[in-house]
DNA sequence: TAAAAAATGTTATAATATAACATATCAAAT
DNA sequence: ATTTGATATGTTATATTATAACATTTTTTA
């Protein structure tokens, strides 16, 4: 069976749902606080759903954080290589969609003899709300 | 003062030199138990440590990993961006020394209205050594 | 040498993640 | 429809990674 016509369970449609509504990445146990009313106790349920939700490519971690982010793209399929645009003023998190990543890091990998296989890309910086906040508030608001 | 010519402390010295030493990243509780003799005890003294030195850039966190290795270039003072090839076969780690990835990057973000400020890459692969001894041998020897 | 800044030592605890195992559910192929 | 094998669940306990809080000491700077 194709992984994008998998059927999810319970628990991992319940955890996905949380993801995709959220503006930001969750922590495993604010997913866990915010489930508890929809059966999920404990926090291997929320890791086990994560990591099948991961494994089919709807969510992704980001690992400097320790959270998750549901996919932006549909039908997205690739658990392997990811990309994010993490702003440093308001912890929001969107995906950078660049298609020739892939092939630039292999090439960059390949002047080190090494061969590549996938990635993991965060870029932290300001993002397009914040920045304009910045200007026109003369300063950030935490 | 300047960075590079800060003077470190007994135990910022005796993390690095351990780090220094290690062919592959540590993880923070292996770098404890290998500095009790040392007089390193507690989980603190070793996070502290590893802190400063990251502040100055003499080390770096693999981020998806939990693991810390020395930076392999002297007087490095970039605490800011990182990029590593990691070997899923050996788990070696080596840096990506582009020069140019910090303005590619810049550029990928200001396409998404995001203002680059530094980044964090680990790509993930197969090693020189790890790739050689796969032809030769036939198969993997884990 | 006094004041300020940085580092230390120590105990406790928070935050993140997995082990182990018994049970249940689902999908495919008889 | 029923066995079978794979996958998911529920649960308790525990491992792993990291920080809080606070008293003390050392180092740096003025």
């Amino acid at each position: 069976m194709a992984l994008s016509a998998e059927k999810l369970t319970n628990n991992q449609q319940t955890v996905l749902d949380l993801l995709e509504k959220s503006k930001e990445p969750l922590k495993a146990y604010a997913i866990l606080y915010d489930t508890q009313k929809k059966g999920i106790k404990a926090p291997l349920q929320v890791y086990r759903a994560l990591d099948k939700l991961i494994e089919i490519g709807k969510v992704h971690k980001i690992e400097s954080r320790n959270s998750y982010i549901a996919c932006e793209h549909k039908n997205c399929n690739s658990s392997t290589s990811t990309s994010f645009l993490i702003c440093e003023t308001c912890d929001q998190v969107s995906e950078l969609t660049q298609k020739n990543l892939p092939s630039y890091f292999a090439k960059q990998s390949e002047q080190a003899d090494f061969k590549y296989a996938k990635h993991n890309l965060e870029i932290y910086g300001v993002c397009k709300d914040c920045s304009k906040s910045l200007v026109v508030g003369g300063k950030i608001d935490h």
